[in-house]
DNA sequence: CTGAAAGCGCTAACAA
DNA sequence: TTGTTAGCGCTTTCAG
């Protein structure tokens, strides 16, 4: 490690030119078996490990894809507990049971290792919102993988970001980038240099390739289930038991665009179960929406605002996303409000959260893993076609039935 | 997107030599600010994007860690499904309702975008042992991020392995690869160029940073606590029983490290348990090891081979993983053998199927984020001072307890 | 504060 | 089949 060796030094070892050795490491064939065992032989002894550097500016490729997240700023990052890395000798007992009691008295006898360990709580989990950008990095990884690339993969947000974009886009054959975690100029500026693909953002504009989900889709889909459950059970033509039903749509902030496509999907079912419903000479359904904010507590507060209403509370509770739905659950549960017997409550995204409420939730789930695996497809296509007209696929999504539902 | 301009397109366009450019982009303070004005002006307008790979050439360093992990080739890579990825107009409805009922004949009132949807059964959970890299590759990639370098992930195994693990060390500045992914002499030959840390492999013989997780503890750990409880509950001094327990070892492969690990950790605890019982004047610990080879399978032939030997079955089983773990299970509940009434079973690892099998997992959980973290930290360091002796670091795991073996 | 010039290590024509 | 020779685009002394 001292002084990496080089080209150079190898042609020189196995008393070739450089041009030789290149050859060798690229084109194997290309070269008489002699020379290319000698150079070989030199590579090994030397400690040869070409240098991606040079080889990327010479060769004008580098056989990387990028794939840019959002950083992971406001979120809580507990450090690794530097000080038991020093001294792992103390194994901590965890208590992970079912309805776990509380934690007995230490006793001793069951530790062993000199040390009194108690049985410790549990911790706490990971964040959820890093379990979706998980499983696109799994995604992403698996099927570069697959074509030969390597992936770099890079986080920044906030001052950072310009930064680090700027480094990774030089550095790689295409960028992947994760909706809303770079301003649409810097985009631009980018994709100036290398093919770009905008994942879960499906927002008009721009010339570069999209892969998103099908937020719209999804919502419909979900919600004409729930107005044909909610009220009691599928309705079929000629059942005149009133409205259809009457909803209340807990909404995301006004500027995501996954709200806006997730609320779009909404109208849409509402709209069709309206136009049935007239048809068949009932009344439309009834729609009141909460704003929320796609936090739990935003879900909690719209949760309450309906207990405390005057109106009657829905017959279902369709929120944009898991978390306010997981909060509206929380504002039932805490008021006794029979979840799914009275009310049925349905969510978005497919957080792992979700299926472990209870109830457990019904929602939609995201194909994260896909999205990252079409991203890396959609990069390596552009690549191999840079003038094809800009790509928008649209990922299907899944409607998973749990219990927040009333079953069929 | 046609020609990416370089420093000479932007010192042309502003007028200035490119030492500037470079100046204002690395050191904008050794610039008068209106040159800088100027220069950055032109970098926007001409969408320059710096070329890393120059920049590596140029700089000797890339900014950038590398990460590598197994290849995914024996493992099951379902394609995202290409045709519907086209038309995403059909959402499935899945059923995910616990003891969920025979999915019922499709009516087509609930689906409503024109398609008949059936409620289909649920896709199986993604591969378990991916679980294990995905949590590595997130705490490597979060404390990349906090270090202000990228991070570069490549896997490999095969014929792949050796081109890929080149390509990766020649474009970062360190390097973490998980243990049994490359070949010694190769890692060797890698490690001459950029610092390199062996992950999860505690085997001694090189000069390499090591980053690993405390098997002998853990294992160590669990089986005291096993030999505390399985019997019916923590001996106390005095307490005159007759052996302290009659236990069964579902070892791993032979060559496995972590088997060898594991296997010494539960002898340690075995003997020491042993000495303890001697002295008070009971017999010793009864052990017999059943070779198993990590695979749920290979857990579930040794399970059976138990339940139909002439010897009684043991009062617990202590298996080298998770999936062994799981195989004995399903031996023992194919039989009817009471779970943890007449015998405890416990894993290793921490997978997430031990959440979710009947009845839940015992085990010792491995702080695989951690182990991310640590190696991306192990050669940060390393880059500050590559005279230091070598790192070996060991870290803590948990013991997780949870209904597969006796309450206290 | 700015410019000129020498590489960094490799690939890819083009010659031989 | 092998060698020669230009660059690839940037950083970094060293002068001015």
């Amino acid at each position: 490690m001292t002084k990496a060796p080089t080209v150079y030094d190898v042609a020189a070892h196995a008393g070739v030119s450089i041009a030789t050795v290149s050859r060798v490491l690229r084109r194997p064939d290309d070269v008489r078996p002699e020379t290319r065992a000698r150079v070989l032989d030199s590579v090994r002894s030397l400690g040869y490990v070409p240098s991606g550097a040079a080889r990327g500016l010479a060769g004008r490729r580098h056989g990387v894809l990028g794939l840019f997240l959002p950083g992971h700023d406001g979120i809580d990052l507990p450090e690794p507990d530097w000080e038991r890395v020093a001294d792992a000798s103390r194994i901590p007992l965890i208590d992970d049971r079912e309805g776990r009691p509380t934690p007995p008295a230490p006793t001793g006898t069951h530790t062993g290792t000199g040390t009194d360990a108690a049985i410790d709580a549990p911790r706490t989990a990971s964040n959820p919102a890093n379990l979706y950008f998980d499983e696109v990095l799994r995604g992403a990884e698996v099927e570069s993988w697959r074509r030969g690339f390597a992936l770099m993969v890079a986080a920044g947000r906030g001052s950072s970001r310009e930064v680090m974009l700027n480094d990774i886009a030089g550095r790689v054959d295409g960028l992947a980038v994760l909706a809303q975690t770079v301003p649409d100029d810097l985009l631009a500026h980018v994709s100036r240099r290398i093919p770009v693909v905008v994942l879960a953002d499906s927002r008009p504009g721009d010339e570069l390739d999209h892969v998103s989900v099908d937020n719209a889709a999804g919502m419909r889909a979900l919600t004409e289930f729930v107005l044909g459950r909610a009220a009691g059970g599928a309705r079929e033509p000629g059942d005149a038991r009133g409205p259809v039903a009457d909803l209340v749509y807990v909404a995301g902030p006004g500027d995501s665009p996954d709200e806006a496509d997730r609320h779009r999907g909404f109208d849409q079912a509402v709209a069709a179960a309206t136009a049935a419903a007239t048809r068949q000479g009932h009344g439309a359904v009834r729609v009141r929406v909460e704003r929320g904010d796609f936090s739990r507590e935003g879900g909690r507060r719209a949760g309450e605002a309906l207990v405390a209403s005057s109106a009657p509370i829905p017959q279902a509770v369709v929120c944009a996303n898991d978390q306010s739905a997981l909060g509206v659950l929380d504002a039932f549960v805490a008021h006794g409000v029979d979840v799914p017997g009275r009310v049925a409550v349905t969510g978005f995204d497919g957080i792992e959260a979700g299926r472990f409420s209870t109830p457990r939730l019904t929602t939609v789930r995201q194909p994260m893993n896909d999205l990252g695996r079409v991203a890396v497809r959609t990069i390596v296509t552009r690549l191999t076609d840079p003038t094809a007209p800009p790509q928008r696929l649209t990922l299907p999504v899944e409607v998973l039935l749990r219990e927040s539902c009333p079953a069929r």
